[in-house]
DNA sequence: CTGAAAGCGCTTACAG
DNA sequence: CTGAAAGCGCTTACAG
């Protein structure tokens, strides 16, 4: 019998890792080779101590004496030990993982999520494991619950739009899983959040606008799942009233955050009389797809119709002309997630209540599709 | 003594997880909490067996009689049964974690790259964990083998430009982890690698400019750290050769695969006489700095030059005009490498050498910013 | 084909 | 401030 027949034959999807093991004269399969590491029994012994005090060290407990403390990390320093985290994290009952679930699409957004999260993570003993989701899918909250549930995880950052769930944090409650919500509100108590503020975005574009003069406006937003859309959009609306101007319905497109829906919504406001003079795109693909539409119509862009996007990705440099946006600082928020997960994994019986809620704000980059309204 | 204040006393960076956990009247850390999950002692007593026998179906073991495993596979189904990774972890001395180690900062290509490896370990109980990394640091190789040590990971995808690096193999090797390297040539045996072949795709660009009549060509590469960029390169003049055609060292530049690079080398292209009338750039960022270039110089793509970017991620289409490009399968060599790590796992003892090398080519790209040489 | 014992490397619960 | 015993949930090594 092959080696590679009977592992076809699982029956249970969870369980068929697709690797086998038994005795009985099959080929042995061996962990990672080399000498073998320090354990803590090693630790132990060198030190003259209990292998329980070595793991107060570990555990940084303050019921150490000092020069004990100073001996156990010098000789940890010197034999080059490191707990191994598979065993800590079995008698903790908990990994030491921090998850990553996003549904965005859009690559730059999560990588610098990922990039801002392993800032917080250097050298702190965690790893992060990312666990794309599909909230359309009829299985997702039963996948997300068993993903949870089997990998113990330490934590969970969670990015819009499946932060905006509130299922998931029902489950992540329920389970007892730190996990920390970033959204453009405040969705949840301070310690489980960190705001966006994407409100604040919407004015200043507005503002910038009103500024340069245009009056004539036209305005993408982005998919109503997103609550994103709605904050990027009311903040718009409401700087744009302080300064008695209006956004009137025709003048409203919705879009998807795609580059496609950017094309074909700005190609549908290009044609309203009169012609907008300056559109506003919730994101910079929606932007993107704006100035070719712009394009498309033998218009100039900032010329005849001025641009702005949202977000400042490498997309808003790179277009022509380069577009004027509104930049989210997502590493930074990837780090303040990480680092708030780091700073209490969710233990009970704290009181974090108190805590100071975490938020950021967007603000205006000022590049080239954005210019004096015409006359 | 507050609870926050003996966890910054660390002095061991490596060890200081900034948890804490201790008896004496410390609040306890509980682990993930809720009804307590069933383990396989709970199969075992159900089904009658001992738990040695529920860990053969587990693992798949062929040695478990037909009528066994189906009683003992109803009880998992039935209770909900799935097990712990990190005891099956601690035991194998190998965890089930599938590393993704990257250092190129391309975000769509360390999207592509993870969702390909997750279609592959999707519902096989692996986890992906991402290692972002910089050759350039110091202590690069010390983390590096670290982190592998530590992890005990059940194998590790390299992406270029660290997956040509030798003394990465070196370790990985020593360590006994096991390894899928990315590479745009074979540079290793056919069971630790995927190729790209790039070659191929430098040549398809060549063609795709001579059939449309361009003699004055000009080309930008990437930086000589990476092995791609001699193979597009090296492609891309093969094929001009084979049809008679020369690049001249005035023609070629050297970028950085930035799209500022781009921009810089493209200006420096469009004033050599005569004006190259089509210019290859090795990567789609580069290729867009070329665009920017081009409009610059007051001059028209693709009518006064024509533009073939390589990569094919988004930037491509959201550029004016739509690059013509070369589309490298990135998604598709992640799913190929993470079926190969968890198809054998680095099991030492058998026979790979006559397995077959996994080999994925790109192909061309049509879109608007190519078109016929200008007479 | 199946099982009892020992062990993976840590932490908890308890005692001093 | 420190330690001996038991346990986390699995697999290995051995025996039958």
């Amino acid at each position: 019998m092959s080696r590679d027949n009977f592992v076809a034959k699982s029956t249970e999807g969870r369980l068929s890792s697709g690797h086998m093991a038994d005795d009985d004269n099959q080929p042995r399969r061996r962990g990672l080779g080399g000498e073998k590491k320090p354990t803590i029994n090693d630790v132990a012994r060198l030190a003259g101590v209990s292998k329980k005090t070595v793991s107060r060290v570990i555990n940084q407990s303050p019921f150490v004496k000092a020069d004990t403390r100073e001996k156990i990390n010098a000789i940890i320093a010197e034999i080059g030990f490191s707990p191994d985290p598979q065993a800590r994290g079995l008698a903790f009952r908990r990994s030491f993982l921090i998850g990553l679930v996003y549904d965005n699409p859009n690559p730059q957004y999560v990588v610098n999520m990922q990039l801002g999260m392993l800032d917080a993570m250097r050298g702190s003993g965690y790893e992060l494991v990312v666990h794309p989701c599909n909230r359309g899918n009829p299985t997702f909250l039963t996948d997300f619950r068993r993903f949870i549930e089997r990998q113990k995880l330490w934590g969970v950052v969670l990015t819009p739009s499946v932060s905006e769930d509130d299922r998931v944090k029902i489950i992540l409650d329920e389970i007892g899983c730190g996990y920390i919500r970033i959204a453009s509100v405040p969705v949840d108590e301070p310690a489980h959040i960190i705001v966006s503020n994407d409100r604040v975005g919407g004015r200043a574009a507005a503002r910038h606008l009103a500024e340069l003069g245009h009056t004539t406006i036209g305005f993408i937003s982005g998919p109503g799942t997103f609550r994103s859309s709605h904050e990027r959009r009311g903040g718009f609306e409401e700087e744009l009233k302080d300064r008695k101007l209006k956004l009137t319905d025709d003048y409203i497109m919705q879009g998807a955050y795609t580059f496609e829906t950017g094309i074909s919504c700005g190609a549908e406001l290009l044609k309203r009389t009169p012609r907008p003079t300056a559109i506003f795109a919730a994101n910079d693909e929606m932007a993107a797809g704006v100035l070719h539409a712009i394009r498309r119509a033998n218009l100039r862009c900032p010329e005849d119709v001025s641009v702005i996007g949202f977000d400042d990705f490498q997309i808003a440099s790179s277009v022509w002309p380069p577009l004027t946006t509104v930049r989210t600082p997502t590493r930074e928020i990837g780090r303040m997630a990480a680092e708030k997960l780091i700073g209490h994994g969710g233990e009970e019986g704290e009181d974090h209540s108190r805590e100071a809620a975490s938020a950021t704000s967007p603000a205006l980059v000022v590049r080239d599709s954005t210019g004096p309204a015409p006359r």
